[in-house]
RNA sequence: GGGUGCUUAGCUCAGCGGUAGAGCGCCGCCCUUACAAGGCGAUGGUCGUAGGUUCGAUCCCUACAGCACCCA
């Protein structure tokens, strides 16, 4: 082996051989155990927040495989109908074109282009992190199979009543000219007016004030509303107000909704162009008036002289000529909620236009048919409410069925040319015909058609096939199997079927409604199935502050920066060069100067692994902290060397195994310490406790494997005892191995290296540590005697250790030893660990000085009743040595004070649980055991 | 306004009713033949504040303060 752990040597070769080997496809053995990936993005790239989510995943993959389950991580990708769409848009701006100079075919033609240039870029990516999942069965959600689902979908819903066409009020993104959802709306406060407008009352002097953020929303104004019990304008219910610009008549009306303490009290309404007007408008049967084209311009709705201004321009000649008219009243300064669209960042102008949605809200239709609240909410809110499905940490369901309550019906079209296009089509007459294709559509005609028909432009939003991931990806609808284009099967509903529903979904928080919840429902509804049982929300992944990860702040990480390294300059290079604001880029290469002077010192992926599951509580953030992870680096390299030290240690061959059990008291203990850590780590896999699971192994293998048993093999190695040493040869190798497949689904790429060499010489016939057994605690013994021994010979050695460091003596020095008190066990374990106390601490062989033999001077630790002395000749402080044996002295007689004080308390004998009471006991015999020790000592220094 | 969290060592975080823990950092001594990405040792905390419940509270309850996030 190699004298030092290189990550770049070791990850190079080992994933295509898994790949290749077939080690990631469904084994066909074992119970199904089933991971669905939350698809990224098609032509996305990988962040911290996956690399993140997968290695959770992979670990769970890789455990439950070893553990002989039958794992297929469902793998793929989506189409992301407006982000994607969006790129190429702004590659075509660049060659000064959009899409309508090419037209819908070739622009389609050309996404699909760009599709396959990036596609690939995020699931090779996934390769890096070392994700063991099943590519051949790859998907995309605009492939030909999970289209056929998507049509099928929309087609069985639109039949059972479920999916209906209406003109709404929608969030529109003017830039996109698309609606988005609510989902996709940021309310982001900004700064602004609050304008007061006076609004004369028709054919008399009196007149209303209303206050409004958006005074050109007056164009479209159709009413004033005031509270029904607002004294101040009581007689003017009913009454006619003269719209001012417009010269419209319009009521002043009475309504609820307003509250009589903000501004005025009187409120203008709008119902085209704001969700709480509409909302009103309906209640008082008043239509709506659209004044705005859907790029956001007044359109001939609006008073000639407004006619064409863009809506920011409308605002400024609308205040213009009210302030000309006398009738603005008050400007001042206002902080107000703006709604902004995530996708353009432009301000969501909402707009009344024809959209589909799938209904969710309705308890029956009017034929009788169960309505979408009923068929389709419900369902998925019981699957929660009912603990079919479980979130961990179990308080996100309260965010699932809040939202589940609350929820709206869902707007499923988008105006964008890249994704699944409706499966709906309009004859000459208006008339509406939907079906898998134009034939079904036609045959499923319940009015003949008109004239031609002609598709729906639209294209369905990205989470509608999103939604159907659970069994889209399985094969569903097709009852049979499922090829891809190079005419292999990758999917087969009738076989696969087995792996609905999946074992455990691991996402973020931000998609439990656009995602989650939209595959409980739809997989409710068609396969009767939960998609999942358990649903791990996993933590947002923030810099080493606690801040929020964005580009514009220069605090991203790219995970395979983390992996490769990267120098400074190409480092500042590509965070500044998305960056197009000359200030923004300024402070962003200032900081990346600043934060890595030196740029990134590559990790390696095992090490960037270890670190998210370390950092994997049930926490809702996790802040990464690169020098953690360095830290982590450190422990690959441990563990690297010590088995680099096992190796050298073994002669050429097969180790044996010893006959019996494990000649000495140290292999005892630390295959009791690997059994007890055995038993934790399944515990923690079992409740997704990553960092508890990822603590214990560190522990084990640093703290216990390394620090002890290493040291402590080095004697019996060397020793006279070849039984001693044959078996401890063994030992070392058998716990190595054990740690390697404990550790493999965190850290797959070392583990599987050092079980190369490790493999030939257990004669272990499994060509990869992935094929092995998961280690399990039954398969070690336990042995609690041999544990005692060991804690004490730590105490012993922790002590003289700690004396020759406190007294600064030379750590190369050998000292004597000397050893005084102590019962019947302490001096058959002097005689047992003799050599091992010598070799370990440096000093000659422990000599016994008899009960009331004179003593020299000497610094002690106490173990128990036994005092292990370093004598001071030469070598030690006196002072220095008094001074802490009186301090320690007072911590103990501290303690048993503490003890006395709870034992000589009525209350708590008569009422604190048996067990408690006599652990308080045995304490106290315990600190007076060591207190007369120590007090013995402090006299003998004086004496 | 409604909801959900968080506040523990210098930093990042575990613990959550019975002797306050880890990693990193800091300090001291060591290039000791697996590992200086290392070894050995040490320092460091009235567990946000105030009440309450309890024999006993960092942990449970209440209020308050501060900080996040989600939904309006």
């Amino acid at each position: 082996m190699e004298k030092s752990f290189e990550p770049a040597q070791i990850e190079s070769t080992w994933y295509a051989r898994w790949e290749a080997s077939g080690a990631f496809r469904p084994s066909g053995q074992g119970e199904p155990y089933c991971i669905l990936l939350p698809p990224p993005n098609v032509t996305g790239t990988l962040h911290m927040g996956h690399a993140f989510q997968q290695t959770v995943m992979d670990m769970l993959v890789r455990y439950q495989r070893m553990r002989g389950m039958n794992v297929l991580w469902q793998v793929g990708t989506d189409h992301a109908g407006i982000a994607t769409q969006k790129i190429v848009e702004n590659q075509l701006a660049a060659e000064g074109k959009t899409r309508h100079d090419l037209g819908r075919e070739p622009f389609v033609e050309r996404v699909w282009q760009w599709k396959e240039e990036s596609g690939s870029t995020i699931t090779n990516q996934m390769r890096r992190i070392g994700a063991a999942a099943d590519w051949s069965r790859e998907r995309f959600t605009m492939d030909e199979g999970l289209s056929a689902a998507v049509r099928k979908v929309f087609v069985e819903w639109y039949r059972a009543g479920l999916v209906y066409r209406g003109n709404r009020l929608v969030n529109w993104d003017p830039v996109l000219g698309t609606a988005v959802s609510d989902l996709e709306v940021n309310n982001v406060e900004r700064d602004g007016h609050m304008w007061s407008i006076r609004y004369p009352v028709t054919g008399s002097d009196e007149s209303l004030v209303v206050a409004t953020t958006r005074p050109e929303t007056m164009l479209g104004d159709v009413a004033v509303a005031v509270h029904p019990e607002d004294e101040r304008y009581a007689h003017l219910i009913g009454k006619m107000l003269t719209l001012p610009l417009s010269n419209r008549e319009i009521p002043v009306i009475a309504d609820d909704y307003v509250d009589r303490e903000f501004g005025t009290g009187c409120v203008k309404i709008t119902p085209a162009h704001d969700f709480n007007d509409y909302a009103i408008g309906q209640r008082h049967k008043l239509a709506p008036i659209t004044i705005f084209t859907l790029d956001a311009k007044v359109n001939d709705n609006g008073p000639e002289a407004y006619r064409g201004l863009d809506r920011y321009d409308a605002r400024k000649r609308v205040l213009a000529d009210l302030e000309a008219a006398g009738l603005l009243v008050e400007t001042k300064a206002h902080k107000l909620q703006v709604p902004v669209s995530q996708r353009s960042d432009a301000v969501i102008e909402p707009m009344l236009t024809d959209q589909w949605f799938v209904d969710l809200t309705s308890d029956i239709q009017a034929d009788g048919r169960p309505g979408g609240r009923r068929a389709i909410t419900e369902p998925a809110l019981d699957a929660v409410r009912s603990g079919e499905v479980k979130f961990v940490p179990e308080n996100w369901s309260t965010t699932y069925t809040q939202w589940l309550d609350n929820i709206q019906d869902w707007c499923i079209s988008r105006q964008l040319w890249w994704g699944h296009r409706i499966p709906a089509w309009y004859d000459e007459a208006g008339s509406i015909f939907v079906g898998e294709d134009e034939a079904d559509a036609r045959a499923h005609a319940a009015v003949a058609p008109v004239g031609a028909l002609k598709q729906d432009e639209d294209v369905l939003d990205t989470w509608f096939s999103s939604a159907l991931w659970p069994f889209s990806t399985l094969g569903w609808p097709l009852d049979g199997p499922v090829k891809n284009e190079r005419g292999e099967v990758i999917a087969n509903w009738q076989a696969d079927k087995i792996f609905l529903p999946s074992a455990v979904l691991v996402t973020g928080f931000d998609i439990i409604f656009f995602w989650v919840a939209r595959m409980v429902m739809a997989t409710k509804y068609f396969t009767g199935q939960v998609p999942f049982r358990e649903v791990y929300i996993n933590a947002i992944v923030r810099d080493a502050e606690g801040q929020k990860m964005s580009k514009s702040k220069g605090n991203t990480l790219d995970p395979l920066d983390l992996i490769d390294g990267i120098e400074l300059e190409p480092l500042v290079a590509k965070s500044t060069r998305s960056l197009l604001i000359p200030q923004v880029r300024e402070k962003v290469e200032k900081r990346i100067r600043k934060e890595y002077p030196e740029g990134i010192k590559a990790i390696g992926t095992d090490a960037l692994r270890f670190t998210f599951a370390a950092l994997a509580s049930y926490s809702r953030t996790i802040n990464f902290d690169l020098k953690r992870a360095e830290g982590y680096k450190a422990f690959c390299n441990k563990l690297w060397n010590a088995a680099r030290f096992v190796l050298m240690n073994l002669p050429e061959g097969r180790i044996p195994a010893p006959a019996g059990a494990p000649a000495t008291e140290a292999e005892r203990w630390i295959l009791t310490r690997l059994r007890q850590t055995l038993a934790a780590v399944e515990q923690h896999f079992a409740s997704y406790r990553f960092d508890h699971l990822a603590q214990a192994l560190y522990e084990f293998v640093w703290n216990e494997y390394c620090d002890w048993f290493l040291e402590l093999s080095k004697p019996a190695l060397n020793g006279e005892d070849a039984a001693a040493a044959a078996s401890t040869r063994h030992t070392l190798l058998v716990v190595l191995e054990a740690v390697l497949r404990a550790l493999h689904p965190v850290i797959p790429f070392i583990t599987e290296e050092i079980y190369q060499e490790v493999a030939p010489r257990l004669s272990l016939a499994e060509s990869s540590v992935y094929a092995r057994p998961y280690p399990c605690a039954a398969d070690f013994a336990s042995d609690a005697a041999a544990a005692a021994e060991i804690e004490w010979f730590k105490a012993v050695l922790s002590g003289i250790r700690r004396i020759r460091s406190e007294m600064n003596i030379a750590p190369g020095k050998t000292i004597p030893l000397l050893l005084a008190g102590g019962e019947a066990t302490d001096s058959t374990r002097a005689a047992k660990f003799a050599a091992q106390i010598a070799f370990l601490a440096r000093t000659e062989s422990p000599a016994w000085i008899e009960p009331g033999a004179e003593e020299p001077a000497a610094a002690a630790a106490v173990v128990g009743s036994l005092r292990v002395l370093i004598p001071l000749a030469g070598l030690i402080d006196l002072g220095a040595e008094q001074a802490r044996l009186a301090k320690e002295i007072a911590r103990v007689e501290g303690e048993i004070k503490k003890c006395e004080g709870k034992l000589g308390n009525a209350n708590f004998v008569a009422n604190a649980p048996a067990e408690v009471v006599a652990q308080e006991r045995q304490r106290i015999v315990d600190w007076n055991t060591q207190l007369a020790a120590m007090r013995e000592q402090a006299g003998k220094l004086k004496g």
